[in-house]
DNA sequence: TGTACATCAGTGAACGCGCGTTCACTGATGTAC
DNA sequence: TGTACATCAGTGAACGCGCGTTCACTGATGTAC
């Protein structure tokens, strides 16, 4: 075994990448530190050497996963902002997203684990990612105050929607459940455009 | 100790009301049959004499808090149905709904539970009960397809409202989700509304 | 009414098991000379 | 270039603990006569 810090910091990667796909298949009562470590190709007992304890390595999880989860689905940039609420909401709801529960949005995921957890890290991680996912959101919406009411809207709806549609997974309702999120939404935009507009 | 039938009723009837809050409050793991059976105010070793085992006591728990969540807050009938989805939506988005989770709705609690579960007889119960669900709040909407297709939206942003609200519980923007939530079902209803006006 | 027996909900000790955590040790690599 | 030593990521046995589950037993109640 070789010491180098590279290969510990790749430990380490290996590590939280595993944990923040396991969290978010299976929550976070889910992960054992036992099978955790043997997908990191380790044995358990280096697990110490990286973190110092299993409720550190769920708030790290929690945070990469979040992290992962954002970069894939929470923003779409586009240069003028048109068009971009329908190019976050398709990818969000769809299909491919509800069967990849382990790669894909950790709010969704794990918004109920978070929610009766005690521990005021894991509440406040989530909190802040969060509050940048509604942003995104609202600046896809045009932003101002009726976009940042909207995005409230719409997150609620594409958590839901999601959450849902993996309860209903195999069955055609659980399509149909993504399909009116995803017109709902399209709906509200129209809307805020609408509201926009009379104002202006 | 007595052994009337009526008497062990009730002891089951009192570890499922324990089981149906734990369940919702903490999620699925979070039930441990030792300290399930002292809030029913027994020892654990008359678990077995009450459930073939936990997996059983999972379900029959999901089921009872299913039951008790609709109860309190699926359906609001009204004669004519007028104003019905405010009657549902308000409750059911309001702060104290958001801060009675052990007595609150089933499926917002435990639908990511439900939807991680790989066991068919819990996806089915939660799949039941929330057509149910549905059914009641697409009958709020008035009736016909597009009050089905709205209320499928609508639950999708209950849902996702509800469990974001949590997350936030005692900020600001905790009461905010839930108004925006409430306020975007409403716009929902007024389109499902005036689309049939203009039909009819 | 009083005694003997049957029933059975509930008790509590015991089980094997997997968990998170600790720690003495290993052995490959890097450094000193 | 070759040898001796230091470093330290990772190993794997061991720990105490709480879990779900089992089971021989208790003792209050109901029934028979």
């Amino acid at each position: 075994m070789g010491h180098s810090q590279l290969e510990k910091a790749q430990s380490r990667e290996r590590i939280l990448d595993a944990a923040a796909t396991q969290v978010r298949e299976g929550g976070f009562d889910s992960v054992s530190i036992s099978e955790l470590m043997r997908a990191a190709q380790l044995t358990h007992g280096a697990f110490y050497g990286h973190f110092p304890s299993r409720a550190d390595l769920i708030a790290a999880a929690l945070d990469r996963a979040l992290e992962l989860g954002e970069a894939e689905y929470h923003a779409r940039p586009t240069q003028d902002g048109a068009g971009s609420v329908k190019a976050i909401v398709n990818p969000y709801l769809s299909p491919a997203h509800r069967d990849r529960t382990g790669g894909g949005c950790a709010i969704a995921a794990l918004a109920a684990d978070v929610a009766r957890s005690d521990d005021p890290k894991v509440r406040a991680l989530m909190s802040q990612r969060a509050e940048i996912a509604f942003k995104h959101m609202s600046d896809a919406f045009g932003g101002g105050l009726e976009a940042e009411n909207a995005a409230l809207a719409a997150w609620s709806t594409m958590v839901g929607a999601l959450v849902l549609s993996r309860v209903f997974r195999g069955t055609a309702q659980s399509d149909a459940i993504l399909k009116q999120a995803r017109r709902s939404i399209l709906s509200l935009e129209r809307q805020v455009r609408e509201g926009r507009n009379a104002d202006g």
